[in-house]
DNA sequence: GGAATTATGGATCAGTCGATCCATAATTAG
DNA sequence: CTAATTATGGATCGACTGATCCATAATTCC
């Protein structure tokens, strides 16, 4: 089914990936729709609002691709066939490799993608915080199979544990944009599995 | 000595207060003078600039007594007169205290202050970033005197293990804005510094 | 009492924000 | 061909951005 009109003068695919580097380096709010119009190969406004509905859905769009890819070194937190130390540490070593790759900004788009932002798009960041919910919740369920299936020893503080991954987890967006080398983070993340081998409770 | 002209009608100390909590919530660009200005206690346009010199200036004198203050629950890892496992501990633990106080907003404003940001106001960051690093070689010279002392044994990963102190550290932050409460942060720092007492290298 | 100094209220600045409008261009349908 | 549909360039919108200006008010110095 072909459509009727003028065609579009541009690649709404490479469009968002370039608005995705943009949101991705600097967060929603700093970025600006000319910065936007321009990294995408300099639309006009009309082009830009034809082909997106508004700043806050080209947004959402950029959030649903980047989790749809990049954001799919977490995959195995919802992953229950995968061992939990396996998963677990799996998404720590992806999300390091991802965060560090040179090919886009540094970091990771669903944690900084809104940290900072005014009253009015406290509803953005909240698009943001489900997503880290969903993780958050993977590494928990992670951590409270492995008791289940004695690969923890009884009476684990399974809250407390998850949430250690978790903390680490977010904590590794932060360190990669303040530039500390992957092989840092890879080591860190080394040292802080070994923690699920003491058996201490 | 008492200093001639008209006296300020409002308390500058309690306006950098009000100053430091706004930008402690929202971070740096997304908030506005105008909203500054009115939570200051309704200062003019001229009342502000007159006091301040600019948004940029406001927001290096609160950074400044930030530090000071609040971020002084990192102050043991710049403290070489602790035992370097008691000085770790006792900066997450304090951190986690301080952040999720309710007298303000959640996180860390060295660590979530300037977090999303436009190439224009890149320097801002800088700034967080500098106390930022401060912390972050704080922990690597506390591993490395635990090792130098014995404490942890000798061919430690100190790299690998500071990171993994470090990237928790600015997870913290993270985990609290997102509503995670103080005893899980509290327990997950349990859980993490049973790490220390693992002997394997 | 001036004179000097500092702060205030309030108007205003140029620039940018996200977003809309309209005439025109480019395409398909019939 | 004409009609319908969609996209484009470019001007423009009102609101807000951080910041400046000026006349006036309130204080100290002498």
């Amino acid at each position: 089914m072909v459509r009727t009109g003028r065609p579009r003068s541009f690649d709404r695919e490479e469009a968002i990936d370039a608005a995705m580097k943009l949101f991705w380096e600097q967060g929603y709010e700093p970025t600006s729709l000319s910065q936007l119009r321009e990294g995408m190969g300099g639309l006009s406004s009309a082009s830009f609002y034809g082909a997106f509905e508004s700043k806050e859905a080209l947004f959402r769009e950029v959030v649903a691709r980047y989790i749809a890819t990049y954001g799919q070194s977490t995959a195995s937190l919802k992953d229950d066939s995968l061992p939990p130390r396996e998963a677990i540490e799996l998404a720590l070593r992806r999300s390091a490799r991802m965060q560090t790759e040179a090919s886009h900004p540094p970091g990771c788009l669903v944690i900084l993608g809104s940290s900072n932002c005014s009253p009015e798009s406290r509803h953005i960041d909240a698009l943001l915080a489900e997503e880290r919910a969903r993780n958050r919740h993977g590494i928990q369920r992670h951590v409270e199979r492995a008791v289940a299936q004695g690969e923890l020893p009884p009476g684990t503080d399974t809250v407390g544990l998850a949430a250690m991954f978790n903390i680490f987890l977010l904590g590794i967006a932060f360190d990669v944009k303040d530039g500390v080398p992957f092989r840092d983070i890879d080591a860190a993340i080394t040292a802080l599995m070994r923690r699920w081998d003491n058996p201490a409770v």
